[in-house]
DNA sequence: GCCAACGTTGGC
DNA sequence: GCCAACGTTGGC
């Protein structure tokens, strides 16, 4: 069983939306690596952080969040009235994959970016590390169950 | 709104 | 295959 944090814009889709939703498709990655972290190494049961990016002074984890369904063709890329849509992708092998999450947890509390960044414990935690602007990153059990506790 | 740090595209 | 131009992410 594997860890993860993803992030998604709050003005997108929130954990409040999540919360409303139970259940939600996490759909949207036009990455790549990250495509092929979903489809090779993320399966049912794994765990999630659910991260809000470009929130201001709300940039932070928010929640935890279970893999419930695998890898599965994102819809949004053939959808012409989504902006997610990719002409390029051919509808017999699409390019783009997606998973379903449940929610777990809100955090009582955000564990902001700011608090993340000045601990020592989180130096090599993917997330905070130059340069990486993934979407959906694997983390260690010990920095998830960290920031849980954080969150409490 | 700025900009660093990427990733992608397409001409050659 | 190279690389310049362009687009995107996401912190600030």
């Amino acid at each position: 069983m594997k860890y993860w944090i993803m992030k998604s814009e709050p003005s997108e889709y929130s954990i409040a939306d999540l919360k409303r939703d139970k259940r939600g498709m996490w759909d949207g990655i036009r990455n790549y690596q990250v495509r092929n972290m979903l489809r090779d190494d993320m399966r049912v049961g794994d765990m999630a952080l659910f991260y809000h990016s470009n929130a201001g002074k709300e940039t932070g984890v928010v929640g935890v969040m279970k893999v419930v369904k695998n890898a599965y063709p994102d819809p949004t890329q053939f959808d012409p009235k989504s902006a997610h849509r990719d002409p390029k992708s051919p509808l017999d092998n699409p390019r783009w994959l997606a998973v379903d999450v449940s929610l777990v947890e809100v955090f009582s509390k955000l564990v902001s970016l700011s608090e993340i960044k000045s601990e020592n414990f989180f130096a090599d935690l993917a997330l905070v590390r130059k340069g990486n602007r993934l979407s959906v990153m694997e983390l260690s059990k010990k920095h998830f169950d960290r920031l849980c506790k954080m969150g409490k």
